[in-house]
RNA sequence: GACCCCGUAGCUCAAUUGGAUAGAGCAACAGCCUUCUAAGCUGUAGGUUGCGCGUUCGAUUCGCGCCGGGGUCACCA
């Protein structure tokens, strides 16, 4: 519909001897009184006109040419708005596009041949996956889906770490607790991790390896421990990224990038174009060339680098595998990181404005009206598999994305789980069910009139209230879809769905969809089936299911 | 101290990137099922958009200064 106005009236500047090198934005104005769309050109043209924008309005719209079986109404209104409103017979006219299109319809070509990377969760193994990266694979995967549906080659993938004191630090943690199984008067490490999933894996060990490692030489026994417990965790992380749906295409070990000697490359590129220089012992990046507060250590005096050094290394993989987009999703703690690595790929000549970075604010959990403190360290936190269970994958996928990702989140589980038929997820799919169940009865022992090809549909015959605000929504979906892609804030999908289902339920306790006039019958039926397709296509974007009954 | 995010109805959050009279869901109150799913619909009430200046036709949105909450500032990741 925006397309079509489009059109009309650039081809209205055209006639008026107007530039037509501004783009045309239409929106869907606040209220109805409103029209359907409303363009604001005439004040901006008013602006570089030094002209009366009402004015500019009124010659705009003398010069249109609509046509009155399309559009009903032109108006000028407030400060120069140029207000239009369609007929419902151009509006319904388009469902049978809609159906036509079916599960495609809100895909788009806009990405097609392009090669996009989306990186999330990245979290590494040392203990199960948080409530926080609960949040970040469902706004990854959400979006990685989205890019799916605009035609990218779409790659998902998890960038880890298995090496380094972390690292170290959970083969003592494990050990300590393996050795406990035999004495518990053997002592914990002071900094270790605490969680009671450590306990969990010491036992797997022993099941395993019966008390063998406590004979073996200590060193021995911990690089042992180091891989169970790596090997033990991340099997967890994927049947916790698995129950929700989520599946990575590469998993990319940091540590490849130093057996494969790409790290030592990038310092010597630096070191090449004079953007690395040695100081106290330590090698450093002159991120002050690029506009840095000051230069950062890559290399440690120990001989050691820092994480900056990878982070680099690995966007520039990024780059050299290929992909025309490439982006981050990062949890807000990272924030300060990223100036670094943007400059690092600038100093190795890359174009960083093809690095797209989503930064996703922090959840809190409540729990008893109280806020969950999270840490790993300390025994104290709610994994992302304990909230699955308590709330189920759907409603876990859709409470993450429903909030603006800049937004803090608070995540109430007692209320998640008293509420759990409240939850607004069950809104949208139980007009989906609804739906379902109302083509189920109308195909039923011919009892009711059958839905028949699209081709034969009079939706001309839809000229309720509750029938046209439905169908317009329905045809907003793309636009939803093109607006998320340019913004990144997948949060738009759950509230434009949400209208969906509230017009949906609207209409449907207004007007019998099974009726004997045949051909309105058809026509309702139609609308229906419109209204389930656009449904399961945002749930697929999100998700989460579809459900034929509830 | 510097930088980043947030501050909107009692609570959790929106507001099409500067648009017209700031909207939903919970919670409260009042209604609606002999019918294709009441996990639904309708109505009432609820606001100085943290505060103060500024930019312009127009500000919840942009700029500056405060106040409050969270986060980040290492030769930690």
């Amino acid at each position: 519909m925006k397309k079509f106005l489009t059109e009309k009236v650039s081809a209205a500047l055209a006639t008026l001897g107007y530039r037509d090198g501004m783009t045309l934005v239409f929106e869907k104005p606040k209220l109805q009184a409103h029209g359907d769309l409303t363009t604001n050109v005439a004040m901006l043209l008013a602006k570089s006109l030094k002209k009366n924008p009402r004015a500019v309005a009124q010659e705009i719209v003398g010069a249109l040419k609509l046509e009155p079986e399309n559009v009903s109404k032109v108006e000028i209104a407030g400060p120069g708005f140029i207000n239009f409103t369609f007929t419902g017979s151009f509006v319904t006219r388009q469902l049978g596009t809609l159906l036509a299109q079916g599960a495609a319809f809100g895909k788009s070509t806009l990405g097609a041949g392009k090669k996009i990377q989306v990186e999330f969760v990245s979290a590494n193994p040392t203990g199960p996956l948080s409530v926080g990266h609960g949040r970040q694979a469902a706004v990854g995967d959400t979006l990685a889906n989205l890019l799916q549906w605009m035609g990218y080659a779409v790659t998902r993938e998890y960038y880890y770490n298995n090496a380094g004191r972390q690292m170290r630090m959970l083969a003592e943690s494990t050990y300590a607790r393996y050795i406990q199984l035999f004495d518990d008067s053997h002592p914990f490490p002071e900094d270790g991790y605490q969680g009671d999933y450590i306990r969990d894996i010491a036992e797997s060990l022993r099941t395993q390896k019966g008390g063998a490692l406590r004979k073996q030489d200590k060193e021995q026994a911990l690089e042992f421990c180091k891989s169970f417990a790596e090997q033990f965790l991340f099997e967890e992380i994927k049947k916790v990224l698995a129950r929700m749906g989520v599946k990575f295409d590469v998993f990319y070990n940091e540590d490849s990038l130093y057996s494969s000697g790409k790290i030592q490359e990038v310092i010597q590129e630096l070191r090449t174009k004079g953007l690395a220089y040695d100081q106290d012992g330590a090698v450093w990046f002159k991120a002050t060339t690029f506009g840095a507060e000051k230069d950062r250590v890559i290399v440690k005096s120990t001989g050691e680098p820092t994480y900056r050094l990878p982070d680099i290394a690995y966007h520039r993989e990024k780059f050299r595998r290929g992909f025309d987009v490439i982006v981050d999703i990062f949890g807000a703690d990272h924030i300060a990181t990223i100036p670094d690595v943007l400059a690092g790929v600038k100093a190795l000549g890359y174009d960083s404005e093809k690095v797209k970075v989503v930064i996703h604010q922090f959840v809190t959990l409540l729990k008893d009206g109280q806020q969950v403190k999270m840490s790993k360290r300390a025994a104290n936190f709610v994994t992302l598999d304990e909230l699955i269970d308590e709330v189920g994958s759907d409603a876990v996928r859709f409470f993450f994305i429903m909030r603006s990702i800049s937004s803090h989140l608070e995540f109430d589980l007692n209320l998640a789980k008293e509420q759990s038929e409240n939850n607004p997820v069950y809104y949208l799919q139980y007009a989906h069910a609804r739906i379902a169940s109302i083509l189920r009865f109308a195909e039923g022992e011919g009892s009711g009139p059958k839905l028949e090809g699209f081709a034969s549909i009079k939706f001309e015959l839809l000229r309720e209230q509750a029938e046209i605000d439905l169908a317009k929504i329905l045809l907003e979906f793309p636009d939803t879809i093109e607006r998320i892609h340019s913004n990144f804030e997948p949060h738009h999908l759950p509230n434009y769905l949400n209208d969906v289902a509230a017009a949906f339920h609207r209409f449907y306790h207004d007007h019998r969809v099974v009726i004997d006039d045949k051909a309105l019958s058809q026509a309702r039926l139609g609308l229906c089936l419109a209204t389930k397709t656009v449904l399961s296509n945002g749930f697929a974007i999100l998700g989460i299911s579809a459900p034929e009954r509830m």
